[in-house]
DNA sequence: TCTGGGGTCCTAGGACCC
DNA sequence: TCTGGGGTCCTAGGACCC
């Protein structure tokens, strides 16, 4: 905890629901639900209209269609377009501070000591914290965050969090207590549902009975590291650092399919296109790693993983499918699958086979189809009804850009308008309409 | 048509080594 | 010579976060 209320913490409001309400006017002031459309999708994000009604991250997509009133959009994710407005905002950041910490796409610290002779006086940061704001949403067009500053990581999270949507709040060094004691302490971050209820169980709600338990009391409760960081945190006591620039840990990637699978050849295509995925985005930063993972839930939601550890780092997506596929093998998909992943761990920073290239084996791909690794040669055949998901961005030759409303029966429905035009006009047309291609997110900025 | 996808960190037991 | 002991690596699972 610093004497100086100078760690900031920024989190953008409903962040992909306002970036869609951004690029797509008729969605302003209206619900939107952003997240998995399928069967088994869930809510990434909701706008704060669809909140009124129920909707929530992480409730089952089917669970808000219950609950939202018809004319709620539903929309897959457009993460370029996020990611773009997300490098818009860190860059905002880092005028402030060398020091930020992007937490994830839509939240970050900023250490504002080691900034540019910043006033780091209570009333010198609510103004730094008020212009951020305001810049924010100039260069965003109109995304809002919420901001909290104060004397550590713990403080300036919590006050983020304490006047959503929009918000700014400063604690006062001195007055952390005061603000954390009467907080639930599920308020905290690293209580979850499984630590709030054994914390309830011993008469603990609120950040102040958090206070009153004894060391080995929350040690024997919650475990050694996890216990001391509680009764740590219950006093204001943080001294975590603001870190800039985090080391990948592991990659991966995982699919929920929309049926469970069994065939043993199907999912080793899928191991093979996802081990492709992992390669590629190892490779891509430099990447390589020693560790294989493969995820597996079963049809009744119980997950186990199996992984192997290989003598030598790869990013060969052969040598990883081949291994996945063995794991998998030995795992068994009796019942069937509902999700399957594949991941690498161990990471450094070069193969070895990259520093010797004269070490490298033969393919070893021993359980792995040929060139089931290879990327599709062609255009992949989608049937028609597949090239459209809610929310995409498209561009009709004759009628302009737009994005798609909905799909089915061989029709897609898609409105003509863009983040600097007014509401636009709907139009079905037919799937497969020549005219009618996927395009890039448009531009927020006019000109 | 219950329950995503990308991660991080911690714990615990067994193997293995000195 | 039943019974040591610490450190590291590997594997599996769990909790948690956004």
């Amino acid at each position: 905890m610093r004497r100086e209320a100078s760690i900031l913490h920024l989190d953008l409001d409903a962040f992909f629901a306002a970036v869609e309400q951004r690029d797509k006017p008729s969605l302003r002031g209206r619900p939107v639900v952003v997240g998995g459309v399928g069967g088994r999708g869930v809510v990434a994000t909701a706008s704060y209209e669809a909140r009124a009604y129920g909707a929530r991250s992480a409730m089952s997509t089917a669970e808000a269609r219950r609950r939202c009133p018809s004319g709620t959009a539903f929309l897959g994710g457009r993460f370029a377009a996020y990611r773009r407005t997300s490098d818009v905002v860190m860059e905002l950041l880092r005028e402030l501070s060398p020091l930020v910490e992007p937490v994830s796409i839509d939240e970050a610290y900023v250490d504002l000591a080691a900034g540019p002779g910043h006033d780091l006086s209570v009333s010198g940061v609510t103004e730094l914290g008020r212009r951020l704001k305001e810049r924010i949403a100039a260069a965003t067009g109109g995304v809002t965050g919420s901001v909290g500053i104060g004397s550590s990581k713990l403080m300036a999270k919590i006050a983020s969090d304490l006047d959503k949507p929009d918000g700014l709040v400063v604690v006062p060094p001195g007055g952390e207590l005061e603000v954390l004691h009467p907080l639930p302490v599920t308020r905290l971050g690293g209580v979850g549902p499984a630590t709030a209820e054994r914390l309830r169980q011993v008469g603990v709600s609120t950040v102040a009975d958090l206070a009153a338990k004894s060391l080995p009391d929350l040690v024997a409760l919650a475990g050694r590291a996890h216990g001391a960081g509680l009764y740590a945190l219950a006093r204001a006591e943080d001294d975590r650092a603001v870190v800039p620039d985090r080391e990948v840990k592991s990659v991966s990637h995982e699919e929920t399919f929309e049926r469970d699978l069994t065939d043993l050849a199907v999912l080793g295509r899928e191991i093979d296109s996802m081990a492709t995925r992992v390669g590629n985005r190892l490779r891509s930063s430099a990447y390589s790693g020693r560790t294989v993972t493969v995820k597996l839930r079963r049809y009744d939601f119980t997950t186990i993983t199996r992984s192997q550890t290989l003598p030598q780092p790869t990013d060969d997506p052969r040598l990883i499918a081949a291994t996945a596929r063995r794991l998998l093998t030995e795992a068994g998909t009796s019942g069937g699958l509902r999700l399957l992943g594949v991941g690498v761990s161990g990471l450094s920073l070069y193969a070895q086979g990259d520093l010797f290239a004269d070490d490298e084996e033969p393919a070893e791909d021993a359980g792995a189809a040929p060139d089931a690794a290879e990327p599709a040669a062609g255009q992949p055949e989608l049937p028609v009804e597949k090239r459209w998901w809610p929310g995409q961005d498209v561009r009709h030759q004759e009628l302009g850009s737009g994005w798609v409303w909905g799909r089915g029966l061989g029709r897609v429905t898609v409105r003509f308008e863009g983040p600097t035009t007014p509401p636009g006009p709907v139009r079905t047309l037919a799937a497969d309409d020549p005219l009618l291609e996927p395009a890039d997110p448009p531009s927020w900025t006019p000109g």
